[in-house]
DNA sequence: GTAGTACCTTTTTTT
DNA sequence: AAGGTACTAC
């Protein structure tokens, strides 16, 4: 029909022929890293097709929206037309959520909240339940609330769980963060699994439906499945078992998020009659990376022991860069890859920079542009996240969901209509008894009697705008938002505007406006809510262009998935990587490594680990100690290489603090220690210790947590009660030793 | 009600 | 180092 078996077949080796061949049954792939599996699942959904199985009963779970467009491709170029299903966990659930929404009691027209929304959510569903805001910060409640529903736990049975104090005020928001979300007619990220998980768990009839009509399903990345991902794989999974889940252990880099190692770890007890294969050989790495990669994840306790095989030749040495400066191992990076790419060894598009954290990626944008290396960051100050971008989508969201109340907020004083929080409260408080959304509410600002003279007019005018706006929503996307952009004066509002910021947000609009248009040229059917959903769904590494003749930049969690020839990992010091939240808890320990382990797997030709010995970092500068896993890296495999001062700022800092530096550098203190004021102004804080601050007077120190910058003193005050401070900042005088 | 100013946290990673 | 929040003056 449209190939033949042997092409399907065609250099893979035996592993993966078996993979490829396997038909019905459930099936574990354990896929080491650059082994080859995406090309595994890509011809087995091709030879599923082969065997005759419909294309429409086939399910294809990737990480990234990025990854199932590309798989898309494949299967398209050698099945043209067949639409099988393939997509990010996310999206199977938006797209059964709308689907089966009136089943489910949903408005088909649902927001989709973001972090950043949930955290204003959070916020008000804290107020709701009457906690006091000041002791529970909206993200950690948040975070937690995220954690119960990638947990399947609805507010009433975290409740039930709830046993220790915090937990126990989670509790209390939990169901008034929901009853936001349901007033606004929203769903979180977390609901577009949580929803359809439940679903399938609930409602049999939906469930075998959904069963029968994704008869094969294959889910890549498996290692990094939450509960809710697991509920719905299994759901789908009952009378046509034929799951096929693909992974590696040793990848799982998303704990923080959820994802539950034991997933894969379980799958065979899950599915006792399983096919366990194993891809072991690694066509990505040279021998030398490949053994660092091995050296280093066999540290790791809480794992399957494998092997990984490289197929590639011995390579060079890894080599181990040692500098001064954070900016000088953005100035030495890239001098090294201009000079590769003047010798013409690699181009750019070949070099990648991993880091642990995107603030790190800062200092190098200075250093390329200076080196006229051309890099693109992936997500770096994300473009969604901007206050323009944001401000524009809320009116859109809003256009499509009227209900949505956190995106009323956002856009109906942006411009300034003269409407002020007094004017809003009143408005909440006319709109929430009588169950009405807060758009809905300012189209009746005449019945509201408080409200009056510009914030009245203010209000009428925003309703009428959404109205009229409202007429259009039948048109391409990029039509609404440009008269979107015009009769709500948001355009003319940053046109007049005299800030040079403000010229920036103006053009950040406009590209806005034409990933619209690009967005109705791709799509068949473009309606301002797919638009508005494609946008929501998007991932980081969607932005990335592995064309365009670039560097990229990005951190170790978007590298997942990715191969580059050359790849450079910064700032592999003590505290960044592993990260400090991670040193005591060896669970999490072991996950930094893995993340470590990802970025080196990354590399096909030549790896570069680089540190620095000194880190400008929040402001002050810090000594680093190298990290832990440079230490557990095979020596044989390294090429240890020192690089002095090349920056200006470095040669500063080797002046008069030289003895210092030393000093610190030869304490061999694990975490990063400030170099000035040195070490604290006073000598090292204890609990115990009697203390004066000049505003709250006397008190003691309470408790003293963690270190460098980040050393916190809590102190109890005996008029002033109980503050925190950071030790390096505040002035305190010392009365008393404990 | 708004605009301007001072201060405080934030950043680990993200669909 | 930046953006949000609280406070103050108009």
């Amino acid at each position: 029909m449209f190939t033949d078996s042997d092409e399907l077949l065609e250099g893979l080796n035996d592993a993966q022929k078996q993979a490829v061949l396997h038909e019905d049954g459930p099936l574990l792939i354990l896929a080491g890293a650059g082994s080859g599996k995406t090309r595994v699942i890509t011809r087995r959904i091709l030879r599923l097709m082969q065997i005759g199985i419909r294309p429409y009963n086939i399910l294809a779970i990737t990480f990234t929206n990025k990854a199932a467009g590309e798989m898309r491709k494949r299967v398209d170029s050698l099945a043209p037309g067949h639409r099988v299903q393939i997509s990010t966990f996310h999206s199977l659930g938006v797209r059964l959520l709308r689907q089966y929404a009136d089943r489910l009691g949903l408005n088909k027209d649902f927001s989709i909240y973001d972090q950043s929304d949930r955290s204003r959510l959070t916020k008000i569903a804290i107020e709701d339940s009457g906690l006091n805001p000041e002791r529970f910060t909206p993200d950690t409640v948040l975070n937690a609330i995220s954690r119960a529903k990638n947990q399947l736990l609805s507010p009433v049975k975290y409740a039930q769980k709830a046993l220790d104090f915090f937990s126990q005020s989670v509790a209390q928001v939990y169901p008034f963060y929901e009853k936001r979300l349901k007033e606004s007619n929203a769903l979180d990220f977390d609901d577009l699994l949580y929803w359809p998980a439940l679903a399938l768990r609930n409602d049999p009839e939906m469930r075998s439906d959904l069963d029968a009509r994704f008869r094969y399903v294959m889910i890549d990345e498996y290692q990094d499945t939450n509960l809710a991902q697991y509920a719905i794989a299994h759901g789908l999974s009952q009378d046509y078992p034929n799951l096929c889940v693909v992974g590696d252990p040793d990848q799982s880099i998303y704990k923080f998020r959820g994802s539950d190692i034991r997933n894969i770890l379980d799958f065979e007890r899950d599915f006792p009659n399983a096919k366990v294969l194993t891809l072991s050989e690694n066509y990505r790495s040279t021998k030398a990376i490949l053994s660092a990669a091995d050296a280093l994840i066999s540290h790791n306790t809480q794992r399957k022991p494998k092997v990984l095989i490289s197929m590639q030749e011995i390579g060079a040495p890894v080599n181990q860069i040692t500098f001064e400066t954070g900016a000088d191992e953005a100035d030495g990076v890239a001098r090294r890859i201009q000079k590769q790419v003047n010798e013409g060894k690699w181009t750019y598009k070949d070099i990648a920079i991993f880091v642990r954290m995107n603030a790190l990626t800062r200092s190098l944008e200075n250093a390329f542009s200076r080196y006229r290396v051309p890099y693109q960051i992936v997500k770096g100050l994300a473009f969604f996240d901007r206050k323009e971008i944001r401000d524009l989508l809320s009116y859109l969201r809003l256009l499509v969901n009227p209900c949505d109340n956190i995106s009323f907020m956002r856009a109906v004083n942006e411009p300034a209509r003269g409407i002020g929080k007094v004017s809003l409260d009143h408005l909440k408080n006319y709109a929430e008894p009588r169950e009405i959304g807060l758009l809905s509410a300012a189209g009746n600002v005449n019945k509201i009697a408080e409200i009056k003279g510009k914030a009245a007019s203010g209000l009428k005018d925003f309703a009428i705008l959404m109205k009229d706006l409202g007429e259009m929503l039948e048109h391409p996307p990029h039509e609404v938002i440009a008269k979107t952009l015009d009769a709500s004066g948001y355009r003319e509002m940053l046109r007049l505007s005299t800030n040079p910021e403000d010229q920036e947000r103006l053009a950040n609009i406009e590209e806005l406006v034409s990933a619209a248009r690009q967005f109705k040229a791709e799509e068949g059917e473009p309606t301002l809510a797919g638009f508005l959903e494609n946008i929501a769904l998007a991932s980081d590494t969607d932005a990335h262009d592995a064309d365009k003749n670039s560097v990229s930049v990005m951190t170790l969690h978007a590298a997942k998935g990715l191969e580059f020839p050359v790849v450079y990992m910064l700032a592999m010091e003590q505290g960044i990587l592993p990260h400090d939240r991670s040193l005591e808890n060896d669970e999490d320990l072991q996950e930094e490594r893995r993340l470590a382990f990802v970025g080196i797997t990354r590399a096909m030709h030549e790896l570069n680990l680089c540190n620095a010995r000194m880190r400008d970092f929040r402001g002050s500068v810090m000594f680093t100690a190298p990290s832990m896993f440079l230490s557990q890296l095979p020596e044989r495999e390294i090429k240890q290489q020192e690089e002095g001062p090349t920056t200006k700022m470095s040669a500063m800092l080797q002046g008069p603090t030289q003895s210092s530096m030393t000093q610190g550098w030869k304490t061999g203190s694990k975490k990063a220690v400030p170099i000035a004021p040195l070490p604290a102004r006073d000598g090292n804080y204890s609990e115990g210790m009697i203390v004066n601050h000049q505003n709250y007077g006397k008190g003691m120190i309470t408790e003293v947590s963690g270190n460098g910058a980040l050393k916190r003193l809590k102190i109890r005050f005996q008029t002033a009660g109980e503050r925190s401070f950071i030790a390096d900042k505040v002035q305190l005088e010392i009365l008393r030793s404990s």
